[in-house]
DNA sequence: CTCTTTGATGTCAGTGACTGTCATCGACCC
DNA sequence: GGGTCGATGACAGTCACTGACATCAAAGAG
């Protein structure tokens, strides 16, 4: 065994998720996510750059999934048949992971700053997809709006699977979202 | 004239564009703001809730602008139809701010702190367009769908509209911007 | 015209997020 | 066995932001 528990980053992140969500996340110090842990708060900050970040540490796994999907797709897909790729993927990759997703959805949703840090990892999301297209040849800016549209079908498909009353499969959450979304650019 | 220089508010507002202009916003203090504007920091914070705030004074009135303009469109006209009706609203009302919107968008835009707050003003014009488009009998999700639609729409024509090496009507740059989506979300 | 009230500001002390720096000490390498 | 490395602790410091109270010109009440 080593001078110190092992996983300490592991450990951060779960006593934030429990004390953001038992107490708020206003009403939690850094020093107190620490000592659940077993830590000090000055190592809190050596695993994560701000209290926020502890609770999007995983984002980064879910874009490059995305992206990658997008990038796979039928050479000649449209953009947003492209899209509809990466949408599958994700909404797979969600689907034993409802409980943790619906604690740390309330948690994010209840407080404005957490709130702005979902936004931008959001828009970092879309401007990788908005990359991966032009890639593909999408010009801009269509390759930007495509982009923003799936973030937004995404968005659409998550909230209705975190909020369905039984468990539903995510994947057709997005897709039904997806059909939605092209009825109403049509002016429909 | 009274005990105070008149004001107190857009000197802080103008002090803040500056400094942040200057020297960026990380290396800009709130005393500094205050002091240049010939007032204290808790002054600051009586007018602005935090550091970021100070640089988003207007979104309100774009917002309302926008909202106003989209209840107001013609009773029969599709969601997309109303929304062009905000977007060339909001188009024209930037007309003569050019240089103040440049210095504006390129301090939000070399700083992550301050890209959040865009984007949750973002969210939060987007909400709105969506109550709005309910209330004109637009059902969820195309409501939402629709609304995260005309946002990006305006983010794309604002930013051609800004980086335009000559100066060009930002109502026709949202307009081709609005045009290009529709054909994306065809497929085209 | 005097008294009172009001509103914008100043002053000051305090909390908590975050950073820089140096010390510690088990693990690992040679 | 000695030296290096990496994760952590300890500690002091800056700055955003808040609460409480004081100040004083202006505006209104009488």
């Amino acid at each position: 065994m080593g001078r110190w528990e092992p996983n300490a980053r592991e450990r951060l992140a779960e006593a934030a998720l429990e004390l953001y969500s038992e107490r708020g996340y206003e009403q939690t110090t850094v020093a107190e996510i620490a000592k659940r842990a077993g830590l000090t708060e000055r190592t809190f900050f050596r695993h994560y750059a701000d209290k926020r970040e502890v609770l999007f540490a995983g984002s980064g796994d879910l874009q490059e999934l995305f992206v990658r999907s997008v990038a796979g797709a039928p050479e000649d897909a449209a953009a947003i048949d492209a899209l509809a790729f990466g949408l599958d993927a994700v909404g797979e990759v969600f689907a034993d992971r409802r409980a943790f997703a619906r604690t740390r959805h309330a948690v994010i949703t209840a407080n404005a700053e957490l709130r702005e840090r979902e936004l931008i990892k959001l828009a970092s999301l879309s401007a990788a997809l908005a990359d991966t297209l032009r890639r593909r040849g999408v010009t801009e800016p269509a390759a930007s709006l495509a982009a923003e549209a799936a973030v937004a079908v995404f968005k659409i498909g998550f909230e209705r699977w975190i909020e369905a009353a039984e468990e539903r499969d995510m994947v057709q959450l997005v897709r039904e979202a997806l059909t939605e979304f092209k009825a109403v650019a049509a002016g429909g």
